[in-house]
DNA sequence: CTTATAGTTTAGAATCATTATAAACTAGTT
DNA sequence: AACTAGTTTATAATGATTCTAAACTATAAG
């Protein structure tokens, strides 16, 4: 089953708290974007019982280490996550702090500047940020 | 003086913290990367006094919302603030935490996909992470 | 120059996200 | 069936940020 295999390739046992946590996050088909407690509160309906933050996080850890997330860089002191791990970029709106992808090929970037001494490109991350037209600049 | 003068502009009465942090923050030619921390500790070697916590959010933030200061989205929870305030990108060096700037005549976009509806660009951040080429990609 | 007041600074408390801890629990092996 | 190593949990600890209320200060008015 394949929620069991993504978590012995991440180095965890299958339980049932990580099972439903797995089935969240990849049982979809578009891209999701989270933070840990929006994953904590779908998770304790799925599964009508409390989740322990440390769960979580240890899980959702994990699935990073092992790739199958990506946290993705924003303002603001919440981490969010992504279940789309391969490189592309986001709109990010100010006023809902709704993100959405932008496929790769929407985006190219030419004129790259020369990368610092002894250094390799890990990735490249572009944000997009919209807002209303009568929205203030932040 | 210029330093009054911007912190008129913000709203601020000059007193002398934030006479310190603004010397800090703009009398200079590079660009200044910084969190609240960092400059704390600057700012207080500079007057040789405590500087309260306080007192370096409100005047950061009123820097910030004035257009003086600009927030950087970054992984991770501490919050980072930049000098430059024009639309520009970054290199992230994930090793050691280093943010330089890319003059953004160094990269064009193209290709731009479409914003959603009813909704304006108000920023474009490229980070491009770097790290040494042995680096485990986080 | 003195005073009044509105704005400022400060230490510390409160809050929020995240990580650590240790005891109770469970998967998987023997 | 029972042992062991890994897991879950509630709670404490930590770190960044915001809030608060009392002491302080810039500045405008007299």
């Amino acid at each position: 089953m394949e929620h069991i295999d993504k978590l012995r390739a991440s180095g965890l046992r299958p339980t049932k708290q990580r099972l439903a946590i797995s089935k969240i996050l990849f049982n979809r088909k578009e891209t999701f974007h989270f933070t840990i407690n929006q994953l904590k509160k779908i998770a304790e309906k799925n599964i009508k019982k409390k989740i322990s933050l440390a769960t979580l996080y240890n899980t959702v850890h994990a699935f990073e280490k092992k790739g199958y997330l990506k946290e993705i860089s924003l303002k603001g002191n919440k981490t969010f996550f992504d279940t789309n791990t391969k490189s592309h970029h986001h709109f990010y709106d100010e006023e809902t702090f709704q993100l959405t992808d932008i496929k790769n090929e929407n985006i190219s970037i030419n004129n790259l500047p020369k990368i610092p001494n002894g250094k390799k490109i890990k990735d490249i991350e572009v944000t997009i940020k919209v807002a209303s037209n009568n929205q203030k600049q932040k």
